[in-house]
DNA sequence: CAAATTCTGATTTACGTACCTCAAGAACTG
DNA sequence: CAGTTCTTGAGGTACGTAAATCAGAATTTG
């Protein structure tokens, strides 16, 4: 049977007492019963039992999430995760703590995670944006000794321990791909629509797409970014004008949020000029979009996974344990009308 | 704090003996202390420590999984999954038995069926070849009591607990959508190649492709399915004989394994004439051939996913526990060369 | 009404680990 | 050599739950 701390003193001819200094890096055992204690470790493949470690313990991890206050699905799909990790935060000895942010503010994100830093959480995760002022903060964090992890868009510079997002460069080429094809050959001008060129994982997103496309699919003509602050509103309104303004679009790669409004514009285009359009983030409205058939992929990100990562990695940073980063990484899903769960 | 056993027996009036026969359905207890006990569990919002109660049980779940000793890498993928499920064990409290069968062959499977039963394990998983015999076979393991999955492919009739795989005709849908659009209205012969019509997996894919390329892309021309058994050699003959009959083969959707004969035998094919193809499973093989641009996508299912996924089910039935089944869906991971991990 | 049965309480042990205290011997220090 | 520090052992308690025993109380049965 599996091999307790009991075994372990044995065959190693300690007490376990000692057998406990050394599992646990406690002071005051010398080099060659370190070693005795090592031996019987793996010879006797012990392995701790985390449950009845975590039971002794009663160790809990308090962690604050900082949450940009943007209503749009997505972030609400990020929310309602972050509640159901409350919702199972006692059986994982988390105690989460929320806190909003507006959105795209580099100043008040900066602020957010100063004060956070107050509470000294056991580490605090958050959708960063990426400027000066918050890559000035997140040192700050980090020079404090907590684990700070990026959710969903990353920052620039190192100040972080990890980030529990997707790889936005290979959504792009991804999403140019899927385009590019479904295109067929056909010429004609192609849109890219994102929220805000200050995030980090919208500006990865569009510079590997329009690489991509212009690499890959040279007949197809790049129009300038628009930039829809992942606003319904803002969204139809813009789209609105790129139909007016062009008789010719054939293609577009909604990058950001706000796809209500897109779905909203298209819906006013004639059935036989309606684009190729490639979006991010299952929602009820792209869902629905997808089914109808006036978009034809959706790229996503499970907000889910994400918050689970970002939740382990954390706590193994504040327990000081390494992280696999093959375990921990985001996959990138893409949906068609046929595979939708 | 998190409330425990002892704080529903103050909250409920009653002793910590009659909360414990509540919370384990032992007899001894009547109605109205039962739901006194009950009112008080859920007022208080008390949730067993799983770590704990594992503990104090010191129980662990003996599981046996019956697998294909088929030799393609989907299935050694499988293996490792199971190895690493293995390792694992000590924390899971499982003890997982592995039992090899002659892959497509039903009268041994349903022997191996019969012969797991004997050991009385807490569950069984196994891959299915919907046949009579073994759904004669899965119909004696349920009389006997044993949770039963199945695993990747699914059995008909209702002869079991759950099934841990992917939605097979999903999978046929969205493979059609895919080829169809990456075909771009091009005319021509379009190829399926499967492993055998034994399994019902390799069967819905099929069925659910030809209908959804008779519906959506007409212009195509299906020839009739070909059965590689899922081997490399078998697979090569085949698909080189297919290029020697036809001149204007322009799609393939393998459906099945083998995948190392279809790349072989895709290289001998001129680089202008090369089809749009479709394959299933990530492996070293498709991957470099997603690479090197020989496949066009490759629809996946993590067996990773499903062992762990078959795993946490078992144990839950073994306990009497309900499923949820919105968690134990496995997704249909669709690979373009962009957004390999 | 006594006897049998059902229900409930009180208490104990165990699971594997963490963490604490106390004591004693070994190995240094000056 | 006395004093100090380091190392180790021995033992206990705690975490939250499971499971068992035994004794009494309440209820039903004949």
């Amino acid at each position: 049977m599996k091999p307790t701390v009991h075994d372990i003193a044995a065959h190693a001819g300690v007490s376990l007492a000692t057998v406990d200094r050394v599992l646990n890096r406690r002071p005051g055992v010398s080099i060659s019963t370190r070693e005795k204690v090592d031996r019987a470790v793996s010879e006797l493949g012990f392995v701790r039992d985390v449950g009845a470690a975590n039971l002794a313990k009663g160790r809990v991890y308090p962690l604050t999430f900082i949450i940009p206050s943007n209503d749009n699905s997505f972030m609400r799909g990020l929310r309602h995760a972050l509640d159901e990790a409350k919702a199972s935060s006692v059986l994982e000895r988390t105690a989460i703590r929320l806190v909003d942010v507006p959105a795209f503010d580099a100043v008040a994100l900066a602020r957010a995670l100063d004060e956070a830093v107050a509470d000294a959480p056991a580490g605090i995760a958050f959708v960063a944006v990426d400027a000066p002022d918050v890559l000035a903060a997140a040192e700050r964090v980090v020079a404090q000794g907590i684990p700070l992890v990026t959710l969903v868009s990353d920052l620039s510079g190192a100040a972080r321990d990890h980030y529990a997002g997707i790889d936005n460069a290979a959504a792009g080429r991804t999403a140019a791909s899927l385009l590019g094809r479904f295109l067929g050959g056909q010429a004609g001008k192609v849109a890219v629509l994102a929220g805000s060129m200050l995030v980090r994982d919208h500006r990865e997103r569009c510079d590997a797409f329009s690489d991509a496309m212009v690499r890959n699919f040279p007949k197809a003509q790049l129009l300038p970014v628009l930039e829809g602050r992942d606003d319904p509103g803002t969204v139809e309104q813009i789209i609105g004008a790129l139909f007016a303004d062009h008789a010719d679009i054939v293609g577009i790669y909604s990058l950001g949020a706000g796809n209500r409004g897109l779905v909203r514009a298209l819906e006013g285009v004639a059935e036989d000029k309606r684009p190729v359009v490639i979006a991010h983030e299952l929602t009820e409205t792209t869902r629905a979009a997808l089914q109808s058939g006036l978009i034809d992929a959706v790229l996503n990100q499970d907000a889910g996974h994400e918050v689970r990562s970002a939740i382990r990695v954390l706590k193994a940073k504040a327990d000081g344990l390494p992280v696999i980063a093959a375990q921990e990484r985001i996959r990138i899903d893409i949906f068609l009308k046929d595979n939708l769960p």
